[in-house]
DNA sequence: TGCAAATACTTTGCATGCAAATTAAAATGC
DNA sequence: GCATTTTAATTTGCATGCAAAGTATTTGCA
């Protein structure tokens, strides 16, 4: 039996491994100018969407685990670039609020995205469109 | 300014976040049949295409980080799937050698592919080939 | 009304991913 | 030949991703 089903050359989850954690590299370095990391990139990007919501609609919205996100405010409230507030209607609930520091970021970032897609010699914008429509696709499958 | 290219349906780091995460969460549990985690079924695919392999060869197969590989190498030896043994030509090296046991578990893991991909129901064949195609670019662009 | 079940988070423990520092050994260059 | 540089791994420290257990509230319902 040749095993083709077990190479590595076959498995879309392998490519998906090594491309997730390429472009999470190919971040680092323009993100560190921000005093940021990745996921934390994320959860700035999410609250400049949509500031003051609760950390549930944060989780939603990011797809960062609930256990990790604890943490990722924590550290981010610690650098001032958010506060993380009791919802007095409900107080299982908590709400992300950005400081004026978080908000002024905004403008910081605005170049990244530009700045990584330039790296990206052999794909173009319907290549990039498609991409991401696939992996839609993937994400939809596996969601339960 | 609206910023759309800080908005998280526009980030294709973000879509590759969520797919790898939900393709490696899909692995976890026939993995777990198994006793291997996602990074220790890497390892082991790319011994079984090729044995008795240096760690440094098994890191350009695996694109796992050398950091890791060390513990990841360590935990598969403690569960007597591999060996670690010195390169008497050349004592920098450690080749990795996979145990009967180790071997024997390839049987095992046929099936894992299969049964990953009958998740997929709107990701046909030829998408699924598309898509790594576009992840290998996407790879290459981002290679130093 | 009162209690079990569901929610929203936090905490804990384990397994990476990654950068940087360290160690050991081999290859180079003068 | 020998010091310098390069290569191969390991170690360390920090930041998640994730499952499972724990805590505090709120809902649902009998």
């Amino acid at each position: 039996m040749s095993f083709e089903q077990l190479k590595l050359k076959n498995q879309l989850c392998h490519r998906l491994y090594m491309a997730s954690n390429s472009i999470a590299r190919a971040y680092r370095e323009p993100l560190s100018e921000l005093n940021l990391t990745y996921p934390q990139y994320v959860v700035m990007m999410a609250l400049w969407e949509q500031d003051e919501i609760t950390i549930a609609e944060l989780k939603d919205k990011t797809a960062i685990d609930g256990g990790a996100m604890t943490q990722i405010l924590k550290k981010m409230s610690d650098k001032s670039l958010l506060a993380v507030i009791k919802d007095e209607h409900d107080k299982r609930k908590r709400l992300v609020q950005l400081t004026q520091h978080g908000q002024s970021l905004k403008l910081k970032a605005a170049d990244i995205p530009k700045n990584i897609l330039c790296k990206f010699d052999s794909v173009d914008a319907t290549q990039a469109q498609q991409l991401m429509q696939l992996l839609d696709l993937v994400v939809n499958d596996l969601a339960d």
